[in-house]
DNA sequence: TATTGTTATACTCTATAACTATA
DNA sequence: TATAGTTATAGAGTATAACAATA
């Protein structure tokens, strides 16, 4: 039965595809899920060439900063904040801390209060620089206006979390 | 030398974390990328709910709907399309097809057609109600108005892109 | 020669479950 | 008992490189 309608599905397809190849993305556009994850797939990008030489993601960034932002802080109470499981976190700071970016330090004897090292503090600062240059270029063709406005309503999505 | 500086530091946490446990997200609250990223992970958690039953991703259901919207594209395409390796989509294609969503229909002897077939536009039909009603939550916080703003605003993120 | 699809492979990111040592 | 960190493990998702068949 399938092949049946090959013949009315090929015509179709003619009719959908532009000539210059351009394609037809349906609903999709409309879908602010959608939209978000293209511009994610856009900042990775951009974060990536950006970023070219050093070696860090979003997402190490982001952990690097709540560090700083909250010295001492456990492993656990990072996990949260970013939104992954604690075993998650224990590979991350092994990373971080492998590269002489992080350290432990014992606060019981069964948890951690992690610390950003001089060197951490001196990497961060550079790296800082070059995500707000990253930064800088996302929004590129948006007025501070609808910069702000855009953070806004990005917030409003997740009201709860933070 | 980076233990000179614990005590400080200490002192500083405690002096940063509030009592109540909130963490301060520094430079990272105002950043685009990283209201992208936040966002990003409250909409797969809230995908991953509503679509609880079903066997699909953020990532599928967009493949879905671009061979829905595009009958009988070729691989390439598609993997353009959804900004993917085309080795990629092989592994998706056969998913899909596995599952009797879509079907390969030879075009030259050497590229495929792709095509959904009757039951992957069946399954399409399901899915989207189920997708529009995760749409629907994900901006239950946003006037008609902000909605049409967000995704205006997404697009200008990436002007090149799709 | 260039392109299409494919395979083999490997890497990153993440979660789950089970464990240990503490609290 | 409950919690913090850890380990072992597995799965999803993706890319790179090399290849065969075809254009």
């Amino acid at each position: 039965m399938p092949a049946n309608n090959l013949a009315a599905r090929k015509r179709q397809a003619t009719k959908t595809n532009d000539a210059d190849g351009n394609l037809d993305y349906g609903l999709l556009t409309g879908l602010v899920g959608y939209q978000l994850r293209l511009a994610q797939i856009a900042v990775f990008r951009d974060f990536s060439e950006t970023l070219g030489g050093v070696d860090i993601t979003p997402g190490l960034f982001g952990v690097l900063v709540v560090i700083e932002s909250n010295p001492g802080l456990k492993q656990t109470r990072l996990a949260q904040a970013v939104h992954l499981d604690r075993s998650s976190v224990v590979s991350i700071i092994d990373n971080l801390e492998r590269r002489g970016l992080v350290e432990r330090q014992s606060a019981d004897r069964r948890s951690n209060a992690i610390f950003l090292t001089n060197q951490g503090m001196k990497f961060l600062r550079k790296v800082r620089r070059l995500v707000l240059a990253h930064e800088k270029r996302l929004i590129e063709h948006l007025t501070a206006k609808e910069h702000k406005i855009l953070v806004a309503l990005l917030q409003k999505i997740f009201p709860d979390r933070r």
